[in-house]
DNA sequence: GCGGATCAC
DNA sequence: TATGGTGATCCGC
């Protein structure tokens, strides 16, 4: 039918537009009709998939992700009293796994080193971890949750998924007898003296709890009107058979068995139902119902961030493209089919269409077992080899523990610049004991040790892992073999003997024999050393050799975090990790500094000094494009349909916004915006951008917009000569520089900016003057753009704004009719 | 199989 | 002064 091939001729020309590339001027050098029509094969294919997606979706099962509310930290408060009102946090100085919601609200929170903790709450309490009782309460909360769910699937000990459809459907026909629970509230004396909301047996107060089970304890209002909840009776209370009241029952006996209150979430998958455990924190619930309208309504804002796997760095990338919220996800599907793997991008559709398990899977067979520990620096090769032998037989202890064994050691090695290198060897036959993991431990360990020689490594975490335990099969083949080995009466000793036997050998290796690539001082400095070690090596390791850290000292109070406590108002703060003043900051916005402050580690602080200029200008123009684009992605209320193409063109609105944006950053940077960031933080991305990089858009009156980075002559080595191969315009870009190639695409894939620049005669100078071709095969463009992403798309120039589109609207269903 | 990276808890 | 430990997975090589 004509229509259908008008339909399809439109929505090509609007992939094209959304990708800039039908501007048969600006986007279409470097692009035959070949490639156009491949960018299309490419994009259909992504809605072809997305489509059968669709269609199996699986609505059916009812998903339950419980999760207990600060759960270690109300442990204690349950069991210590005098720590219930009082903020707190589990852990050490050094690390906090959780902070009870006192704590939280000075923005303390787990995986935030103790002592910076301490200086945003000094009055905080830091409780070390009581794993064996966190382990008992976990286990009386498993007991109520296999009675929902006999597989229900535990990730830690205070989360877990439940399937309850089956338990739903017996429950139909179950007498209110079954659904009924008395009410326990401990001792009524002291309970008469508590107001009606502190009448809880939960050794939590949350202010901002959900009104549904507001007050513990009293976890149900008599008055409601809904049929769905609970009736109180007396002491007892009836749970109804929706879902809802199901979970309700299993938080009220879970916090009638425990005193500990949980929130859970209830979907049609493990990954909706996660998130919507989070969404009514803690101590509530809440529910998607199984409909595809209500999957998508939850969908619709929901930044990509709140999803299980989608990590700062994930974030952070797809943030460069534009991309926050999950219906921005699912409108870029095409470009992130081109830009990441097919495992990537399927799961990045997967997230979009609010897809995810809607079965338990049982936990596979363990893959790996591993030990390692941070202490304070260790130089000394000997110490280094002593630390390796004793995380070795704690290794093999735990090995033992499950009667594994395995083929692949490998070592984990950082240093006090943070910097982490793992090394890894697969001997031929399974190793489980001491001896046979450090042996091969010790020569992966002096391997390191070699290379930097003469410079000690200077560690601060080391660790070993073993892997490649045999399956079911190569047990049995393995000892097929070895009976067969034995009836043939060979002499051979049994293959671990081998291996120790080889290692044994190596363990006295000739330091000649290992490095032979090193000068004649080198060798005899090693020789030396190893003598020494051979010396050392037979020593009993009785003597502690990893060192704990100093007692904390409290450092001096910030009176500000005292008076946050009580008020949102703004005032100045001090940063404790950038020690830097925040002036007229709210609490929340404090806190936010705080996380940035805290994120990422502080990789090679020579870096840094030793190109602070140019740190700080990325940092200020990370962050301003980041706030910028959040805002702007928030004001406009994208309406966009799941499944429609509505979403197939940017318009020409947002161009003038973009050329915009460009200049406002060049401002920004100007004006030193966020002055108070650590540059410290941000190492990581700057790396890759302190190298030559001048881009220039001129156009012909001779106004340009220009931008210059100051060439670092220390950096230059570190970029390697790349042929860097557009993704998208195909052509092989002169730049070696990452951060400039990701801008390249980036504008690329934008490239309505440079239609914008056209209009104004603005050209990009930086693309190549030859036409040369990479090969253009799909291996190539996968490989350059896998390195893209790999290297960090840390795009921080022009980005795209996204506008609500006003383009011809198609739907797949009538390009596929 | 190795090594770097990311992620969750 | 000081920033964790364990396990899994992915990806390029």
């Amino acid at each position: 039918m004509d229509s259908t091939k008008e339909k399809s001729d439109d929505y090509k020309d609007d992939l094209l537009l959304r990708m800039g590339l039908n501007d048969n001027k600006a986007g279409m050098e470097g692009l035959d009709k070949e490639k156009i029509n491949k960018i299309i094969m490419e994009a259909t294919k992504v809605d072809r998939f997305a489509m059968e997606l669709e269609q199996s979706r699986d609505l059916n099962n009812t998903i339950v992700h419980i999760d207990m509310d600060a759960f270690y930290a109300a442990v204690e408060m349950r069991d210590n009293p005098e720590l219930k009102k009082k903020p707190i946090a589990v852990g050490s100085v050094s690390m906090l796994s959780t902070s009870n919601y006192h704590a939280r609200r000075f923005g303390v929170r787990a995986a935030m080193p103790g002592f910076i903790a301490k200086r945003l709450c000094p009055q905080l309490i830091i409780v070390p971890p009581n794993f064996d009782k966190y382990r008992a309460v976990s286990k009386e909360v498993k007991e109520i949750l296999a009675d929902y769910d006999p597989n229900f699937m535990a990730m830690s000990l205070d989360e877990a998924y439940l399937n309850i459809t089956k338990h739903l459907q017996e429950r139909q026909n179950w007498p209110e007898d079954k659904r009924k629970y008395f009410i326990k509230t401990g001792n009524s004396a002291e309970n008469d003296k508590l107001t009606e909301h502190e009448l809880s047996i939960s050794p939590l107060l949350f202010e901002d709890s959900p009104p549904d089970l507001q007050a513990p304890g009293i976890p149900f209002q008599t008055n409601s009107e809904e049929q769905n909840n609970p009736q109180i009776l007396q002491n007892s209370v009836v749970f109804g058979t929706s879902a809802e009241e199901v979970v309700k029952e299993i938080r009220f006996r879970i916090e009638q068995k425990t005193t500990l209150t949980a929130s859970a979430g209830i979907a049609p998958n493990t990954m909706l139902a996660k998130v919507c455990s989070d969404k009514n924190k803690p101590n509530g619930q809440y529910q998607i119902l199984p409909n595809r309208q209500a999957v998508k309504d939850f969908i619709k804002d929901l930044p990509i961030r709140k999803i299980s796997g989608i990590g700062k760095v994930t974030e952070k990338m797809l943030k460069a493209l534009g991309i926050i919220t999950c219906t921005e996800l699912y409108q870029q599907r095409a470009l992130l089919s081109l830009l990441f793997s097919e495992t990537s991008w399927h799961y990045f559709l997967h997230i979009s269409l609010g897809l995810g398990s809607t079965h338990l899977e049982r936990d596979g067979e363990r893959k790996s077992m591993s030990v390692e520990r941070t202490f304070s620096e260790i130089s000394k090769a000997e110490e280094q080899y002593s630390l390796c032998q004793e995380l070795c037989s704690e290794l093999a202890h735990d090995l033992q523990k499950e009667g594994l064994k395995g083929r692949t050691v490998t070592i984990k090695l950082k240093n006090v610049n943070f910097e982490v290198k793992t090394r890894a060897s697969t001997v031929s036959s399974v190793v489980s004991t001491a001896e046979e993991i450090f042996a091969v431990a010790k020569d992966l360990l002096r391997t390191e040790i070699d290379a930097d020689f003469p410079h000690p490594l200077k560690l601060r975490l080391m660790g070993v892992r073993i892997s490649s335990f045999p399956n079911e099969e190569d047990k049995k083949h393995q000892q097929r073999s070895i009976i067969g080995f034995l009836q043939a009466r060979n002499q051979a000793l049994p293959a671990s003997g081998c291996v120790l036997e080889k290692t044994d050998k190596d363990q006295f290796i000739k330091p000649q024999e290992i490095t032979p690539q090193k000068s004649f001082f080198d060798k005899k400095r090693s020789e030396m050393k190893w003598s020494h070690q051979d010396a050392c090596k037979c020593e009993t390791l009785n003597k502690q050799s990893v060192h704990t850290s100093q007692p904390f000292q409290v450092s001096k109070m910030n009176e500000n975090f005292e008076a946050a406590e009580n008020s949102d108002s703004c005032q100045i703060f001090t940063c404790p990790v950038c020690f830097r003043e925040q002036e007229n900051i709210s609490l929340e916005a404090f806190n936010r500094h705080v996380d940035a402050c805290l994120r990422g580690p502080s990789v090679s602080e020579e870096h840094a000094s030793s190109s602070e200029i140019n740190t700080k200008e990325n940092v200020h123009h990370s962050l301003s494009l980041s706030e910028k684009q959040t805002s702007e992605t928030h004001e406009n209320n994208i309406e966009v349909t799941l499944v429609d193409y509505e979403d197939l063109a940017e318009t020409r609105d947002n161009i003038s916004t973009k050329a915009e944006s460009i200049d406002a950053l060049n401002n920004k940077e100007r004006e030193g915006e966020y002055p108070s960031l650590p540059s410290k933080s941000f190492n990581m991305e700057c790396f890759h951008q302190n190298s030559s990089c001048t881009v220039s858009l001129e156009n012909q009156d001779g106004r340009s917009l220009n931008r210059q980075k100051s060439l670092q002559p220390h950096f230059q080595e570190m970029i390697t000569d790349q042929a860097l191969v557009c993704p998208v315009c195909n052509l092989k870009q002169k730049t070696s520089d990452l951060s400039l190639f990701n801008m390249h695409v980036d504008v690329c894939l934008n490239k309505d900016i440079i239609q914008e620049m056209r209009k104004d005669k603005v050209n990009p100078v930086n693309q190549p003057k030859d036409n040369s071709r990479s090969t253009g095969s799909s291996d190539k463009v996968q490989k350059m753009v896998t390195r893209t992403k790999r290297t960090g798309l840390t795009t921080k120039y022009s980005r795209s704004k996204k506008i609500k589109p006003n383009h011809s609207k198609h739907t797949l269903d009538l390009f596929f009719k």
